[in-house]
DNA sequence: ACTGAGCGG
């Protein structure tokens, strides 16, 4: 009896304590949650490149207001707000294209946590994507619609 | 509507 007392005391201990359930599962025979101290972390944002993502941005942050903070650590080739196709508005997030590696480590290190129309924004190397898959040169597919 | 992590055309 004091077994199953003990026991219904853990469930309710677990739901009203999530933040122990880690500590209490790793006590548990058969419950392998722990989590590996290494591997647990974020990993490496991405290699270095030309083209940066810029998230954190203000909702009235536009492109000439990302490509003119960000041209002060270097050439802007390109710079992108993204916006909604459907309601126009910002996404929150863009890309910024310098023209060399050195504009764009340098645009990192200036404008990364810092300010921009009042919310502290984020820069990093953006993940390297495929060309465009929709346009193919410009020219529609053939033999698919 | 514009919300708050994210990787567009």
């Amino acid at each position: 009896m004091a077994m199953r007392a003990a026991a219904i005391k853990v469930a309710a201990v677990s739901t009203a304590a999530p933040r122990g359930l880690r500590a209490l599962y790793s006590s548990l025979p058969g419950f392998s949650f722990n989590l590996p101290p290494t591997q647990v972390e974020k990993p490496p944002p991405a290699e270095p490149s030309t083209n940066l993502f810029v998230s954190g941005l203000s909702k009235r942050t536009t492109t000439e207001g990302l490509r003119n903070a960000f041209a002060k650590f270097g050439e802007v080739v390109n710079a992108k707000v993204v916006t909604d196709r459907v309601s126009g508005y910002s996404k929150g997030f863009g890309f910024v294209n310098y023209a060399t590696l050195e504009g764009a480590e340098a645009g990192i290190k200036g404008m990364d946590g810092q300010f921009l129309d009042g919310w502290v924004i984020f820069a990093e190397y953006a993940r390297p994507r495929p060309p465009l898959p929709s346009l193919n040169n410009g020219y529609p597919r053939e033999g698919q619609r």
